[in-house]
DNA sequence: CACATTCGGTGCAGTCGGCAACAAATGGGT
DNA sequence: ACCCATTTGTTGCCGACTGCACCGAATGTG
């Protein structure tokens, strides 16, 4: 989004670049408001628009009937023609997504896998890939697929550092696939491709500060939006908030001596309360609702307390305009979602919690398949004709 | 620093703004150096520099005998007659400097008043500056002041919106000073600017993802630079870890019940149990290091847990490569630095605290007014011919 | 049916960085 | 003392891009 423009050349690639993110996360609309939300002359838009439309990136057509006097402008929409592919491989099963610039997912499929490692990983998706080739995508043009992996990604180089679930350690996934699919790739954590998806098309849309975190049963994981840029850190690691140490104002909240926060703030112990072996997270939310043992109450009032106050701190340290909670720390947060967002703000300065907004996740399954595409389209907006 | 250029002339400001910034916070250099630097043309870069020079913000002087073949290329540095005015009153007195581009500081001031409203500020620092124009400052150009407030300051105005030590609310210092000293104003909070300053001039320099955290007198407050830039969060507050619930493995750690991390990582805890009434920072680590009662060694040894669980937090959430300590914090990891990093990195990830660096802070009582006289300047760095 | 309004298209001008050729300044070798 | 290689500043030209003014197109209004 900030690269800075040092060529004369690199300002038309700055703007390509603007205009085809504008239409591409924002939705389509007329050339008219290109202008106005660019700040960009008529003319310059006009070029701009025609070159990506001849490089097949946008689409024109005719513009809404509106009411209003005055030459219609032609409504300029990212093209669904094109598509990049985003992969999640889980522990039971790979996740497989095409989705379109504006961010539709266009085909998806899910493959039963156990545990499955990273040639399997690459060999399915290029076989999935193939096949949506002649068949779903036809007449598409691939320009990428991004990874979202459940552990831990080096962001210079997207070495798959540790990924406990997986069985992954110092793997490098992203050279194979680019290779069999003859397409860039981009690998990432699963968390901060979900904070993406979230921030662009989900719950922190418009939002140029974001906290974001998400539960699931492997942990705690988390991303952040500061001044409108997905934070990695020195590393690309940022965003572990499950191994951070929380901090319970009532040492009998603590379940876990010298545990960390997914230690305590912990899905199967919900599990465990509401009498459930295994249940999504539907199933958890009306088990919860519905049970009538006191216990569940204790249980869910415990880990809301611990997470209100992680978020408190996050709160107090980072000021975002918007925290997001994903999977069953939403769950946490529906049970009562005024008491919690005022326990929250409650424990954040004043100044801080004036204009605190808590959410939870907007997008349902297909937020990691939406981060992981856009992270690919990244190098198409940054270069649009390259 | 990364402003988009969508105009070609302000590609011409982008490159002036980068030229004037790298020998404003990198010090003097060839102009060899910073054609390599930039990437930029050596023509460009020739253009650039005599714009500058002309305009009087760089000095070119005979490039250093070098033993090298080829012509020698001039030292451009930063023009030491080209001056912003740090502020930063506090509750005894109001310290004023003059800091040249370059980041020295030319004279500084210390003039004590108890807890200053903000009409007595400004008319202070006016006839300081009025002074030292004719004095100090001869034939130099003011171009900007930056006041540095031990408080909540919003940043879209830098309207102060609780000062507590000054007993300031919602107070607007900016205008007022504007007015006074016919210059452009920047407010901020002081450990906003004492990060920015740490982070260009002191421990932080040329990290690109660091947290500080200072501890004074009146609390714990601190300033986070994340992918090269400083963050504020939504409305300017981030940074305020001295109201974040402290996480205690062992309650027995607890002294404030329901308190926050200032409560316990608390300056005054250890000026009692030094049996000190007042000491600046120096005689505290001094009285610190010769104390013989073991209650010392207790209380600087529970600070010291709670203050390392509290940054391994930091890092397992930001992935900073640097954590800056300042003011008694730094004390406290001074009392055995390995032992403390060495307990900070075990809280974290292996991966990150595998790049994980510590370090005391490097600056000294200047910070305030380099990180306060800095955010002045910056008006001049997004625009120097403007 | 004339007019106001809004907006796209076209040609021109201004600005900027890249490039290539040349000049200048230094060290090394003979 | 002299020539050459190397590095770097300087100059003039070129290409690229955006902004602007003007014109034409499309729509609603009276």
């Amino acid at each position: 989004m900030s690269e800075r423009a040092t060529t004369v050349e690199g300002v038309r690639r700055t703007n390509l670049g603007a205009v085809l993110r504008l239409v591409h996360h924002g939705g389509p609309r007329s050339r008219a408001v290109i202008t106005a939300e660019t700040g960009l002359n008529r003319s310059t838009v006009s070029d701009l628009v025609s070159r990506l439309t001849d490089a097949g990136l946008v689409c024109e057509h005719d513009p809404d009937p509106t009411r209003r006097v005055g030459r219609p402008s032609p409504i300029v929409a990212a093209s669904d023609k094109v598509i990049a592919v985003g992969v999640n491989p889980e522990i039971d099963a790979i996740e497989i997504g095409a989705v379109s610039l504006g961010g539709t997912v266009r085909v998806r499929e899910r493959i039963a896998v156990s545990s499955p490692g990273v040639a399997e990983v690459v060999g399915i998706v290029a076989r999935t890939v193939e096949r949506w080739r002649s068949d779903a995508l036809r007449g598409c043009r691939l320009v990428g697929a991004g990874v979202a992996v459940p552990g831990l990604v080096r962001a210079e180089d997207g070495v798959v550092r540790l990924a406990p679930h997986l069985g992954w350690q110092d793997a490098d996934i992203a050279g194979p696939l680019r290779q069999a699919l003859a397409l860039p790739v981009a690998v990432g954590n699963d968390a901060s491709y979900g904070t993406r998806a979230e921030r662009l098309f989900g719950a922190a849309r418009e939002h140029g500060d974001v906290v974001y975190l998400n539960g699931g049963a492997s942990g705690i994981g988390g991303g952040l939006v500061l001044h409108g840029q997905l934070i990695g850190g020195a590393g690309g690691y940022a965003g572990e908030w499950g191994q951070t140490a929380a901090s319970m104002a009532d040492a009998a909240d603590r379940r876990v001596e010298g545990g960390v926060l997914e230690n305590e703030v912990n899905r199967q112990r919900l599990l465990d309360v509401a009498g459930l072996d295994a249940a999504d997270d539907d199933a958890l939310q009306s088990a919860l609702a519905a049970a009538t043992d006191p216990a569940v109450a204790v249980e869910v009032r415990r880990q809301r307390r611990i997470l209100a106050a992680t978020l408190g701190n996050a709160a107090n340290v980072l000021n975002p305009s918007m925290i997001v909670l994903g999977g069953f720390l939403g769950i946490l947060r529906d049970a009562d979602r005024d008491a919690f967002d005022d326990e929250v703000r409650r424990r954040a300065f004043d100044v801080i919690a004036e204009r605190l907004e808590l959410s939870s996740a907007a997008l349902g399954a297909d937020r990691l398949l939406i981060g992981a595409a856009d992270a690919a389209f990244e190098r198409l907006l940054a270069d649009p004709l390259g």
